[in-house]
DNA sequence: GGAACCTGTATGATGGATAATACAGCTTTG
DNA sequence: CAAAGCTGTATTATCCATCATACAGGTTCC
């Protein structure tokens, strides 16, 4: 057996710079910090922050001039998708870029207790498993872990679920759909989910957990979502509503927008990222 | 200078049989894999497999019993927060949970680029720049670093800003609010986050970036907030909404019933009230 | 009781990440 | 041109996470 001690301090800085040219923090055509100066901000040798500089060299996001200095090269590839709240990305089809699914894996089985309870099956009643992940331009940036209950899956092929939507083969077999709950989080990738995202075991993920409800309140599917930070984010509109006494934002429903100028997001230096919101126009 | 490389493998281990802990996959009582179990499905040697659980014993999530086996404990300490999308979680102060800020940072300066530009700030136009952590039951679990015009930010105190919420204050300068948006994300916590959550680097944090702007259209606060995802998640209730052509979910207006993870009936083997520190230092 | 698990504990070996240091060649600046 | 940066490239040494292995002592179950 191998033995093993990955890149720790290297990895770390460099996902801390990728962050920060990611997030726009860092533009295009600035030159980063020095390898000395950079070693001794994070107070690693000149060799660790090297290892970092390399790896985002070799991912294209910055560009190294030897005597010169190092440079962030093209961010635009990296940009991630936005999508918002309800997990809607139609309008990135609409700008022409392509998104594939491709089915992992495709079974019946008894599933874990919590899913099996949101699903409202009793103990030892089988379930649908699907694991598919979902790539845009040909990169993949989610991978889905979807339940639904056995007799709604037989309403359907292997070959059909990997073609279209789960939730309208769902709907196709007679179900209703009518409210879902979510909840977004974030993890850690394991070794599927970092293989299948071409990222590293230990990269950050976005987590989404839906559980889709027909009307009479029995859950009719179970979606886990994994997603790339740096490709995909959730992104909403809020407006003021209750005055006063009850000031609170609500999401603005008339969604569609994010016309204005690229507006970016970040913080401080040395601090945490966020993405920078995709200028799109959509249709409709 | 002390040389490195940190647990690594242990580490992973660790959070990944944390994660399927706190998501419910392993409900209290239930018996963990066996070491040996453990460290053939990670292909990793036992040693490794021990430090994760230990940490888990650690942290309390975890019971060791020697001959016996690893048993998930309580998990009802670590059940994280839930809020709404709007970022909402007055319901727990009703349940009687006390939540309690601490300022960190507070200052002017010019912000990073994109910040000024979200804020409407002309190059070298100066920001307050404020960082504060919010406690739960005296535990941290949002780290906010908030960017505030100049000229709104001379309005109030340090000592306000640490007693009230910041969108209170900048309304009380006669601001008025109307629109905000917000990304949603994932990261990695760096040193400056990691310790004032108590975590420890290269931890998963949840991201949430808003800005918020007055009608005019000029934003008046930029929010960077990274959470613990353990303590914290956002959560929403979704409804079906635009018959079948334009199928599509949309936030259920209506407050959200929180998740009702009280699934009483349980009780394992003797209780235990075990009241675990939360520290997470590892290496002595 | 005893087999078959399990957790606790100790050992030595190893290898890869990191540190420390030195020097080359290029670029920018004055 | 020369000084002062910078990146490229070695070399050597250290450290420690991990591995592999062995054995102890507890628990469970037949």
């Amino acid at each position: 057996m191998k033995s093993a001690v990955e890149p720790l301090k290297a990895r770390r800085i460099y996902l801390l710079l990728r962050d920060r040219i990611v997030a726009g923090e860092l533009s295009p055509g600035a030159r980063l910090p020095g390898e000395p100066a950079l070693a001794a901000e994070h107070a690693v040798s000149r060799v660790t922050v090297r290892r970092a500089l390399d790896l985002l060299d070799k991912e294209g996001l910055v560009q190294r001039k030897a005597g010169s200095g190092t440079f962030v090269h093209d961010t635009r590839a990296v940009r991630p998708i936005v999508a918002d709240l309800s997990n809607v990305l139609s309008h990135l089809i609409d700008m022409g870029r392509s998104t594939d699914v491709r089915l992992l894996s495709f079974g019946y089985g008894v599933p874990p207790e919590p899913i099996a309870e949101s699903l409202g099956l009793k103990p030892g009643e089988r379930a649908q498993r699907s694991v598919r992940v979902r790539l845009i331009d040909g990169e993949p940036f989610s991978y889905l872990t979807t339940h639904v209950p056995e007799w709604i899956g037989l309403t359907y092929s292997e070959a059909e679920l990997a073609a279209r939507p789960l939730l309208e083969l769902i709907e196709r077999s007679g179900v209703t759909t009518e409210r879902a709950t979510q909840a977004i989080n974030a993890t850690l990738a394991g070794p599927e989910a970092a293989a299948a995202l071409d990222l590293e075991i230990g990269s950050p993920l976005l987590t989404l957990t839906r559980i889709v409800y027909e009307p009479s309140g029995r859950g009719v599917e179970h979606l886990h979502a994994l997603y790339r930070p740096d490709r995909y984010s959730f992104h909403m509109d809020l407006v003021r509503t209750g005055n006063d006494g009850e000031r609170r934002w609500s999401p603005a429903l008339g969604w569609p927008r994010t016309t204005d100028k690229s507006k970016s997001e970040k913080s401080k230096a040395g601090e945490k990222p966020t993405r920078t919101p995709r200028v799109i126009k959509q249709r409709s």
